[in-house]
DNA sequence: TCCTGCATTGTGAACGCTCACATATGACGG
DNA sequence: CCGTCATATGTGAGCGTTCACAATGCAGGA
């Protein structure tokens, strides 16, 4: 920056105006200031931005790191949020699912000097650090639960399962299986929560839990074949997209099919999930208005208000064929 | 790091050598300060080290922001070989895939003193950029193309595309219709390329080449819709999974079903692709072992190695029900 | 002519660390 | 009892910015 300054022939300060375009620089002064840096090639140094001022408008993100089809478009959507708000996001990725990992991923975050944490892991383990733990700056949770981080931004996962419940008791099928996420996920919880409300207040057997799935494909197939087993099980609600087609595969080489014997609704709605066979029917999220809502949320208890809240966003189903009256 | 000092009675800079673990520290010291770190919640601020020293340790990983299978995988891979080497990562994502965002992707990154830039873009526009534009640092390109990027680790998409090309053929199909992935893409490129060269090693005809795909579902379904209207078309071999499930549901739309009527391999080998119906014969990719390679070349060139060059990353066929002989 | 006030530019300190070097402390042999 | 060396610790500068404030220039009004 000295040497742009000397080359421009003004002081850093005049440098530092035009790089932040500041006002109060003459349009003469600033050009060739601007010419200097072009010249030179000059880049300005982040680290040293970030310790000279006291705000670093900068965000931390610790995101679950499969690469899941959800965290993964949060992600996205918080970025676009973010920037849209001239913060800049860093992310770090969690491994093991531990209090260690997570503290020591949240560490890392806050060595970046960020001025707010967003969890991007709703997960049990997450939850009570988010609880326990005061980092001493807005920590947000993205799904979690309101009860406990009252910072949390999230989609009506418990809405959206009980619609998915409803579309297949008003097909006409007399109750619905869930195959679950595995525990201490706060979606897999409310999703069965939101199941298991539709069908109480519709007054339908509750069918045991099918617990285990662990959102893969794999797992949806093993519930899909104990489900398979049952001649009595004619709707399924999986608690995403991918167990839905593991559940579907595991139909199929059972014989049974769908939509004819068994109607299966997923929950996410992926790209590919329209051309399978049969197409599944399934819930989709606004992954993007979520991204919002959630840098929103940041924004303003960064701008002081104590404890803000927003409406969690809703979701809709996406009717396809994977879904059918029992014959 | 001065209130950690004087709790502990020591020097700062005697805190800085108990925080980077530096040897010449009398142990009951090191315990002394470690505890005034403990009590007083001393952080140690990134952007004060990074300023301070010359090393960031740090390298700038920019991404193809769609979350894409692959590129999801291969930043995952490379965070994990980083940290192994003792390296940070940063990353940006590219949003619209021009010469002017791709620069501002990579300023993005030089600001945060990376001290290499990985472009996990392999498209035509960033293969310029990195050909045309010094960075004056090492840049990396994943999947790039070793001719134009010196520096380029990859898998062996030609390869690949050749074996499953080879698949087809051994089943006793007369030739094989590609669905490529979009123009501009050297990945889409190079497995055109890996068709194409295995059909004219065993002197087949080599089928019009049905470009317009875009990676996605949907695409797929339009190319396999098209495809579907060809009777002679026995064998298909598509540029990604996605693209693959879009022709199978163009194809059982049309009628024609798969493998009886027409074959069907993709490439990415998702975790669904098994579960679909039938389930996807398809090429996997090493994604772990392609992070490596791109971590330790960027480390040999670091350590001074003039143009290190690593072996393209095998890649497997997985053979599944998709292909079959011709009837 | 001189003063006031605004627009523009400059100055020096501070941010929190690492680096290179200086200094203190002990153990040991002569 | 002293010098020597290694080990342990301290000192001060400097990294490249921003911040608060000071200084300069110039126009317009009294």
């Amino acid at each position: 920056m000295a040497d742009v300054a000397a080359r421009a022939g003004v002081s850093h300060q005049t440098v530092s105006r035009v790089l932040n375009d500041m006002p109060g620089v003459r349009a003469a002064t600033a050009e060739r200031v601007q010419q200097a840096i072009d010249e030179l090639g000059y880049r300005r140094n982040l680290s040293a931005r970030l310790l000279a001022s006291t705000r670093s408008r900068t965000i931390g993100v610790a995101t679950w790191g499969n690469s899941q089809f959800g965290p993964q478009q949060v992600l996205l959507a918080l970025d676009d949020a973010a920037r849209q708000s001239g913060y800049r996001l860093v992310t770090t990725t969690l491994r093991t699912m531990t209090e260690q990992g997570t503290r020591a991923a949240v560490e890392e975050l806050l060595e970046q000097g960020v001025e707010a944490v967003v969890l991007v892991i709703p997960h049990e383990t997450v939850l009570r650090f988010a609880t326990e733990v005061d980092l001493g700056l807005p920590t947000l949770v993205v799904e979690g639960d309101l009860s406990r981080t009252p910072l949390t931004a999230g989609v009506d996962n418990v809405e959206g399962a009980a619609i998915a419940t409803r579309h297949l008791l008003e097909l006409g099928h007399t109750t619905v299986c869930h195959v679950a996420g595995p525990p201490g996920w706060s979606e897999a919880r409310a999703r069965v929560e939101g199941w298991r409300m539709e069908l109480e207040a519709q007054g339908r057997p509750v069918p045991p839990l099918r617990w285990g799935g662990d959102w893969s494909p794999r797992s949806g197939y093993e519930a899909g074949r104990s489900l398979a087993r049952d001649p009595e099980v004619t709707a399924v609600f999986c608690a995403n997209d991918q167990m839905a087609m593991g559940v579907i595969a595991a139909l199929r080489d059972a014989g049974r099919t769908v939509p004819d014997d068994v109607s299966v609704v997923g929950f996410d709605d992926l790209p590919e999930s329209a051309y399978i066979d049969p197409p599944l029917t399934s819930v989709r999220q606004d992954f993007d208005e979520l991204g919002r809502r959630a840098m929103g949320l940041v924004e303003r208890v960064l701008a002081g208000e104590p404890r803000p809240s927003a409406d969690l966003v809703p979701t809709t189903l996406v009717v396809r064929r994977s879904t059918a009256a029992p014959r």
